[in-house]
RNA sequence: GGUCCGGUAGUUCAGUUGGUUAGAAUGCCUGCCUGUCACGCAGGAGGUCGCGAGUUCGAGUCUCGUCCGGACCGCCA
């Protein structure tokens, strides 16, 4: 079956062609063929035409010669432009002058017979893998960007991506189970897409963000070991790496530990790489999301490279220097080899920390010079001695330079976070062939949201907190930890979950912590609490974030060339012009006025 | 909700303190060319400078508004 399928996928042998416009060698000379494609470009040189005809497999160039070819035949090679959709029949003939650079370069077809199976307009755009094509007309024409060798290729390689994925689970006793798309809208996390609904005016389906009751579901079934991949849907505004479609892979296990999901997952990663990146990955170091937090300022980091944040209080504070006495945290990083940037160079990274997004007030820097001596923008109120005990904190070296920010905790290191990717890019120590995972774990279950004066779930309200914590929820919710874990890969979150509650009584306890009252958790989640007093196992899962994953195997930041047909920076779909009004009639019948 | 960048030929872009007829490359069209492969050579067509208002003797250029695209912050349990 599967030779079969291998062998049909080599020569296509359907109707129209005998070949496809990739396979033909020199071993094929002499050989009547018939290829079909598209005309990729023509080089008319007078005598002789040449057509390089393409499809997805490859370039094949046709060959028309006056003194040879029938002349109607030449004829109607003239005729065609870029993006005609051509079948060509003729001899397989080696070239009098070979291409090196195209596998098919040492053969060319000498055609006999030509057929304009469609004309094509002149397309806006080249249909080149380097494109002079804009993002927009690129999108409005989207089905001519796929026609591109890279744009297509990154979609094979997410083709390629979930049979794999798929392979790997199935192997590990998972059972794919498609779950509803219409749901009902819950108010916690993201907003909901809504969906009217005729048969029950006034009523609306959401669309789910996740299916993750649904899977919480399947484990009280006894599914035991659930997957889907899965379309998810949130109304937020869109960035380069989020999409409001976007693909899950949905995953929950029963009577597991922390520990057995994570060597699971662990498992897929390490298989994915291997199978399509040849890559053997080390074992995933454990973070705690403190510490995660204190050394990177981020719960993502990227453990490329090194560049360790650098608590700086003790020995830079009640100096004198009165931003840094102030501030709740001084903290820096040292960055090798930099005592050689110049005043330009050091306004730059004080521009970069000062723009509005990253908002930092200013930037000290301290360089180590070759000579044993310290250069700083504070040597006004610090000695050459406390200067050294501060490299000395931060492991710097003679012609290394040190980076100091200043002020509240978090913030600064949100801040300095971002001066440490811009170092790591600017120093080249975030090659896109390096691959450095870890799992981020012990993440705080709650967060306080000032604006709603209330806690929110920093994961999703299912997520169940570690044993040791679990009396501190109602008297000291804000230091109560989740047993839950984000894998991250090189500064992309690439997938996140928890072992989840099973207990009624205490999914009741969360949903109190989070300022539900018991009517509102049993209008909105009174099905699952339900399902909980049937015999719910211990059960946790994971979903990973798969155009995210697919961007990142394809080394790239944007996961819009991972989707067929992505939305634009406004939730658009520029190609068929959504979203767009509907009419009364259709409003009427879904019970809808517009104000 | 906010910040920043951009919108000029089919396309990607340049366009000087505001000053004559708005340029380049590429694509397109025509002609020539028998070993091209990013073919080459010669010629040609192609513009409401996103839209609207304002300042000015004069606006692609300055100001305001607006629309569109991109990046980001907020948001994304």
């Amino acid at each position: 079956m599967r030779l079969q399928k291998q062998k049909r996928q080599q020569s296509l042998n359907i109707m129209l062609r005998t070949h496809t416009c990739g396979e033909l060698r020199i071993d094929h000379v002499g050989q009547e063929v018939t290829l079909c494609g598209w005309v990729q470009r023509m080089r008319d040189k007078g005598g002789l035409i040449w057509i390089d005809l393409r499809d997805k497999y490859g370039l094949t160039q046709l060959m028309f010669d006056e003194s040879k070819t029938a002349k109607d035949i030449v004829e109607t090679a003239r005729t065609v432009g870029r993006e005609y959709v051509l079948e060509a029949r003729g001899k397989v003939i080696e070239r009098h002058a070979k291409n090196d650079k195209m596998p098919t370069g040492d053969i060319e077809i000498e055609v006999t017979e030509l057929i304009v199976l469609n004309a094509s307009q002149v397309p806006p755009f080249l249909i080149e893998d380097d494109t002079d094509g804009g993002e927009d007309l690129r999108m409005k024409y989207r089905y001519l960007d796929l026609r591109r060798a890279p744009v297509r290729k990154n979609l094979e390689l997410r083709h390629k991506m979930m049979q794999k994925t798929r392979e790997y689970l199935d192997g590990q006793a998972f059972t794919e189970v498609e779950t509803p798309y219409l749901i009902k809208s819950t108010p916690e996390g993201a907003r909901d897409f809504v969906v009217p609904s005729r048969m029950n005016a006034g009523q609306f389906y959401a669309l789910p963000q996740s299916p993750q009751t649904f899977k919480q579901l399947l484990m009280i079934s006894g599914f035991d070991r659930y997957f889907q991949i899965v379309k998810c849907f949130r109304d937020e505004d869109l960035r380069a790496d989020r999409q409001p479609e976007f693909t899950q892979i949905d995953c929950e296990m029963s009577f597991v530990t922390r520990e057995d999901v994570l060597s699971t997952f662990e498992g897929l990663m390490r298989f994915l790489y291997k199978e399509i990146q040849g890559i053997d990955l080390p074992e995933f170091p454990l973070i705690s999301y403190q510490e995660a937090m204190e050394k990177y300022g981020s719960d993502k980091p990227d453990l490329r490279f090194g560049m360790v944040f650098c608590e700086l209080n003790e020995l830079a504070q009640h100096k004198g220097f009165q931003v840094f006495d102030q501030a709740e945290l001084v903290v820096g990083i040292n960055a090798p080899g930099c005592a050689s940037y110049s005043r330009k160079e050091i306004d730059a990274l004080t521009d970069f920390v000062k723009r509005p997004q990253i908002g930092a007030k200013g930037l000290v820097y301290v360089k180590c010079n070759e000579d044993g001596s310290y250069k700083s923008s504070v040597d006004k109120f610090y000695s050459q001695d406390q200067l050294a005990a501060w490299a000395e904190k931060a492991g710097a070296a003679a012609g290394d330079l040190i980076l100091v920010l200043a002020g509240e905790k978090d913030a600064t290191r949100k801040q300095l976070s971002e001066l440490r990717l811009e170092m790591g890019s600017r120093l080249g120590l975030r090659p896109v062939d390096v691959v450095a995972p870890a799992w981020v774990v012990n993440f705080p279950l709650l967060e306080w949201d000032d604006e709603s004066k209330r806690y929110h779930a920093m994961h999703h309200p299912f997520t169940s907190p570690v044993p040791e914590d679990l009396d501190k929820l109602e008297s000291d919710p804000g230091n109560v930890n989740a047993n839950a874990y984000d894998m991250v890969i090189n500064g992309v979150e690439v997938g996140g979950g928890s072992i989840r509650i099973h207990d009624r009584d205490l999914q009741s306890r969360m949903f109190k912590a989070l300022g539900f009252s018991e009517e509102e958790a049993q209008e909105q989640f009174g099905f699952l609490l339900g399902a909980f007093q049937y015999g719910a196992p211990p059960h946790g899962g994971i979903a990973f974030g798969f155009d995210r994953m697919c961007a990142l195997f394809g080394g790239q930041d944007s996961i819009r060339d991972f989707i067929a047909f992505p939305k634009n920076n406004s939730g658009r779909d520029l190609m068929i012009d959504s979203p767009s009004a509907v009419d009364n009639a259709q409003l009427d019948e879904l019970h809808i006025r517009l104000k």
